[in-house]
DNA sequence: CAAAGATAGTTAGGCAACCTAACTACCCCG
DNA sequence: CGGGGTAGTTAGGTTGCCTAACTATCTTTG
């Protein structure tokens, strides 16, 4: 409880200072891991975030996930051509937009992600023991609240 | 509670489900924010990587930072061009590695960007609230050990 | 109701951080 | 002193991201 004593500022700036190479660290693992024959961690974020709304257009899906919209429409193009996901002619009248919608073959390979162990990410956190297991579960909400996701 | 109706198995994948979106995502406004008069994240984080450890070489340094030797061979060659570390001839009498150090510019830059209050993560974290920064600080040594991070 | 402006999505061009394979230079051991 | 290992770099490619600029389609409004 040291830093305390310097006031709430040092204190968030040195909680800051540790997260950060932890944070850019296992990102960096994280994106590293492309599974040839599966989905990559990104693809897997993105499918799920399909399977949540479906008929989601893709500048509302960029606004979700926090990327530019040319992003995400290259995103979008790479798992349609895929065959993971799919676009409907537009829910509405509105001929600029379409509905995206997950595939069978997408929600295929999402279970199969899902009941596959071999993922590094979690492999790492089947390592820990549980009362650091229940420390990340704490940590979820504030870590979600800062990636800024919502519903 | 109800995943632990299903087994350890599941409450890990769980959890894991619930962290990768969340730590992609951070990682993503981390990498994004290269503040053009200072030191990026990863600048900040192999500056203060090498400050810890003096003297330390390329390849150790990427053993540490869990890159590829060439990866870090590269940014070690912009730290050094832009001035932030030095590296002296061989501490030992092995003429093939380097002593790399902090130099005086760089610990500079490193202070002014700790003492600068405008970082995102940093504003994201001073925009919770108390309970949820001591989760964070709870969930900061389990995170620490997924990266992989030695003393 | 047509022109002007706003919005959905794409294309084009570039950059940063990563990787593997292959190379140079050096060390050390038998 | 020759051969195998190690430190570091070079070369070449991939991925994920960005901004600017464009097309096509609404929507507003004078």
């Amino acid at each position: 409880m040291t830093t305390t004593l310097l006031g709430p500022a040092a204190d968030v700036s040195a909680l800051a200072d540790g997260l950060r190479p932890a944070l850019l660290r296992i990102s960096r693992q994280l994106r590293r891991e492309a599974q040839p024959l599966g989905l990559s961690p990104l693809d897997a974020t993105l499918l799920t975030a399909v399977a949540k709304r479906e008929g989601v257009g893709v500048s509302e899906l960029a606004e979700l996930e926090q990327t530019s919209r040319p992003t995400m429409s290259a995103h979008i193009k790479r798992l349609e051509a895929a065959g993971w996901l799919k676009r409907l002619p537009p829910p509405s009248n509105d001929k600029r937009r379409f509905g995206l919608v997950i595939s069978a073959s997408g929600r295929k390979a999402l279970d199969a992600v899902r009941r596959r162990r071999n993922d590094w990410l979690e492999a790492r956190l089947a390592a820990l023991d549980p009362a650091a297991r229940e420390a990340l579960r704490q940590a979820l909400g504030p870590l979600s609240q800062i990636a800024g996701e919502r519903a």
